[in-house]
DNA sequence: ACCTGAACACCGTTCAAGT
DNA sequence: ACCTGAACACCGTTCAAGT
């Protein structure tokens, strides 16, 4: 009793791998990838870093772990529902959970060893669309092209350098401003009448994109 | 002369800001962008890391050079052809850049501060799009869906734990073998019955959501 | 079984000093 | 003007030692 009292009461509950993740998920999601050490972990949790290696085998062990822990936070595609709306619906559900944590965007299929979370979400989306009557090399064409824009769209959206409407007029004009007049003529229009236009926010264009290739497999679908 | 040949010949040319990011791409073209290092950089050089910040402000800045680097090998698309060959085009020359230099996936959108290459590529895409009919807010849906989907390919791709077709097997059989028999069934039966496959190769996808999308985008263009 | 201290082989970057 | 050596504040990871 007055022993446990004695020490630090915050983080001194015993380790586990579930609270290392926990803690690097936290501490990716407010300081960004980069911030995350194992040194800073450790800290974090009242540690020294090299106690970190009784639960996690080393850091590229820790992010796999990270990445099926936000894979888990991810529900399954419905099985029961028809397979545009459980695709659209798994498509929003995977870009709020990178809006969550960007830190995982770049990360999310980094393929080796992934976790359990991480297969069952993949074999839900294969079996989504295999029982929506998309075949092998239709389920592999559907898969491709919805990952590949679902993924990149969030790395584009994390990469740009402005978040709110202020930073990209800021941004727009400092960009342009260290070229002569006139040398990108598209992109300095697009700007002007569109980017810059109130109400104008990129994360807008996910929905757009998603449905547009949703539409598009549908009408494949039934093709090879 | 004799002073000149009495140093090493190799690499004794003056430095300057184009070797500089010569040699960082070649670095990271062998050995990833993690084997890129200040000061393995400096001794590519024959020269002491801290020279290079002479040429280079930070390693940032060095990454950014890069960066335009790349966009500087892809043809701009032309504003002649029309816009959907254009694109197609523009797609596959981003696409085989990337597969060169895989460590740039990441980073193409990295925002802030774009070199000049990096803007004229855009500028031309824009104008590509603009001269195809497309209205300024059709025009953003389309480079959004384009990008993404073209970076997002390019990172699943290289994230790919397999390069041939005999690992892609290795790597199946080791990532099913982890789990309980019929865990996965979607999966497994998605590996059995196509990944595993002869002649399946996850690049030649590619392709095929390039298509779809084009596909879609010129059936929209004329909407709103 | 779990945690630690010291050590190793690395990083990017600054700064005063050299030529 | 360009390059260097030494130093600072960091990394991930190993290993022998402690409890």
């Amino acid at each position: 009793m007055a022993a446990s009292a004695s020490r630090k009461q915050e983080s001194r509950e015993r380790l586990s791998r579930e609270r290392v993740l926990a803690s690097a998920i936290r501490l990716a999601d407010v300081g960004g990838i980069e911030s995350l050490s194992m040194r800073k972990l450790g800290e974090e949790l009242g540690v020294e870093a090299m106690s970190l290696y009784n639960h996690v085998s080393n850091k590229d062990d820790l992010l796999n772990g990270m990445i099926d822990a936000v894979f888990a936070e991810i529900e399954s595609p419905s099985l029961e529902e028809d397979w545009k709306t459980a695709m659209r619906t798994r498509g929003l559900s995977v870009r709020a959970a990178l809006l969550r944590h960007p830190w995982a965007t770049g990360l999310m299929d980094s393929g080796t060893t992934p976790g359990a979370a991480t297969l069952r979400h993949h074999d839900r989306v294969i079996g989504c669309l295999r029982g929506g009557g998309f075949s092998f090399a239709m389920t592999a064409h559907a898969f491709s092209v919805l990952d590949g824009y679902i993924y990149g769209f969030a790395m584009q959206d994390k990469a740009l350098p402005f978040d709110t409407p202020e930073d990209t007029g800021a941004m727009a004009a400092a960009m342009l401003a260290r070229f002569p007049t006139g040398e990108f003529p598209f992109l300095a229009a697009f700007m002007r009448e569109h980017v810059l236009k109130p109400g104008y926010d990129y994360g807008d264009e996910f929905e757009y994109g998603l449905d547009l290739i949703l539409d598009a497999l549908e009408r494949r679908r039934d093709e090879v």
